[in-house]
DNA sequence: TTTAAAATATGATGATCATAATATATTATA
DNA sequence: TATAATATATTATGATCATCATATTTTAAA
């Protein structure tokens, strides 16, 4: 058995990891095989030994960005002593800093428009991964998961709304609304 | 002169609904040229008599898609004599209905995330037209702009997660969630 | 009824895409 | 060190795209 164990593994880690970055950043279709593969350091050829097509890896890059949104969200909420806890993951979410930096940001602002548009497959895993989200953010604030949801919409729809327009006041007073609103939300 | 006057204006005009509604359905990029001419009632090839390139009627699309959607929601706020009349337009815009038929609703849920990665122009475009609700849904509910955003990016946000789920329940539960919170922002 | 400008259709071009077939390189084991 | 299984690279295929060049149709006015 050539190539050490765990090897090929470790490079389908690659190639999903290349794929969630360039999928915040361009958008689904707007991002090919060859562009992903060259992310992960490969040529386009072997995609097909990983992935039994695009969509499934869509599938996949979609459940590791949120469960990486949502490890570092729980860090951001440790790491500071702001109480409740919540606000610190609002004001990161709804920073300037989270709305620039799209390729490590949260997957729902970039891709939810696509997503509605995606095979079943795609939106089944994405489904089950925004339910985790919201079960993490409604037990972090300790409000209840239609508040919970409440506050997520609120969240995602203010940074969505400031990725697009290009008047950078107007995109900080949505991003600042959003904040001062989601946080009455908790505490109301 | 041949062809009547206001000719070439009118067949523009159902490209750009043409458009319109092809982008809301299936997104920016995954909808073509010759498919928008085609649901214009013509082929590809007199497209760049009316436009100099695809991103330019994007742009005019855009345009178009949030006027219309202002008037339907201004159009909904008369005929309903419900008190406060912000609280119809939530609930219209929230509704199953809405969710279900995006060939006419509202733009912002269906491409706010291709719009944060179009050109210059689209932005540009797409940031008055996005002031212009703003201000239409703040008037309405009587609150100050601010207010208004987050009201607006909520009921975007809810949207936009509800579309994007296939479990039926989930996708109504981020409906009547958005629902509720967005009237008790208004209220509070 | 003819005509010519204006509008639309047909067909072509070169790029890029997802995917597949085949060739080459890698490396754990014998 | 040789080998064979496995991983990766190269090349090919057929489709679709935005855009352009050219041909054909339309119809207001002469």
């Amino acid at each position: 058995m050539p190539y050490p164990k765990g090897h090929k593994m470790k490079v389908r880690n690659k190639i999903v990891e290349s794929a969630a970055k360039a999928f915040r950043t361009n958008g689904i279709h707007d991002v090919s095989v060859p562009f992903i593969m060259k992310g992960a350091g490969l040529t386009h050829g072997g995609f097909y030994s990983h992935f039994d097509n695009k969509e499934q890896l869509v599938a996949e890059a979609c459940r590791y960005a949120i469960s990486d949104t949502i490890a570092l969200l729980q860090e951001a909420a440790d790491q500071d002593k702001q109480y409740p806890k919540i606000n610190t993951v609002i004001d990161y979410y709804l920073s300037p800093y989270h709305r620039d930096q799209t390729e490590m940001g949260c997957i729902l602002p970039a891709l939810s428009g696509e997503i509605s548009r995606s095979s079943e497959e795609v939106r089944q895993v994405f489904t089950h991964e925004l339910e985790r989200m919201i079960a993490f953010i409604s037990n972090l604030a300790d409000i209840d998961a239609s508040k919970g949801s409440a506050l997520l919409s609120t969240m995602v729809g203010s940074l969505v709304l400031a990725r697009s327009v290009n008047e950078p006041e107007l995109s900080n007073s949505l991003l600042s609304a959003g904040k001062q609103y989601a946080k009455e939300l908790v505490m109301n």
